[in-house]
DNA sequence: TGCAAGATTTTC
DNA sequence: AAAATCTTGCAG
């Protein structure tokens, strides 16, 4: 799959974030350790969501990664609506892929999962406020949703705006 | 030990 | 627009 949007959160100065104010539990520990390894937490009591944990040691700063596209898709080739929107959505991409708390810390090379740098052809990054954090005050109108322009597997299109043009 | 709320999705 | 559904976090 292709990862065509994603949400930053960031750290504990971001009330919108697991670790908001230096929150430090069982749940939210591998967002504290070391960058390059997943964080994956149940949400709604339904749903799993996937994020990448980005900094060093003791920095718990993460991306949510909410939707992705198949490669064939992203390549060109046509694939069923129903495939294209599989992993639209962070519970959707987590259902499509198997993925489960389980995988919470787990590194993101080697360890079951792999996650690589995707073929990059000249795509617009849209960006926008982040999804379903209007409770988070100020930090709700931060621009930190970043997606591929267009792209139809992209949640909320609405809120999102293309960069100024160039 | 209990309860309110949630980084969502699906259906009416 | 609202339910489904249950874990987490915080209060007591």
């Amino acid at each position: 799959m292709v990862i065509v949007e994603t949400e930053a959160y960031l750290g504990v100065s971001d009330r919108a974030a697991h670790t908001w104010a230096g929150r430090r539990t069982a749940r939210v520990e591998p967002m504290w350790g070391p960058g390059g390894r997943a964080y994956v937490y149940r949400i709604y009591g339904i749903h799993h969501c996937l994020n990448v944990v980005t900094r060093r040691e003791g920095v718990p700063e993460a991306v949510l990664i909410r939707a992705a596209v198949p490669e064939r898709w992203w390549m060109g080739e046509k694939v069923a609506r129903s495939a294209l929107l599989e992993a639209s959505g962070p519970g959707r991409l987590c259902r499509a892929l198997g993925i489960t708390a389980a995988l919470s810390g787990a590194p993101l090379s080697g360890g079951g999962l792999e996650l690589r740098r995707g073929p990059g052809r000249g795509f617009v990054v849209a960006t926008g406020p982040r999804v379903g954090v209007d409770y988070a005050g100020e930090a709700a109108s931060w621009p930190l949703r970043f997606a591929v322009d267009g792209c139809e597997a992209v949640t909320a299109r609405r809120s999102l705006r293309r960069p100024p043009a160039s």
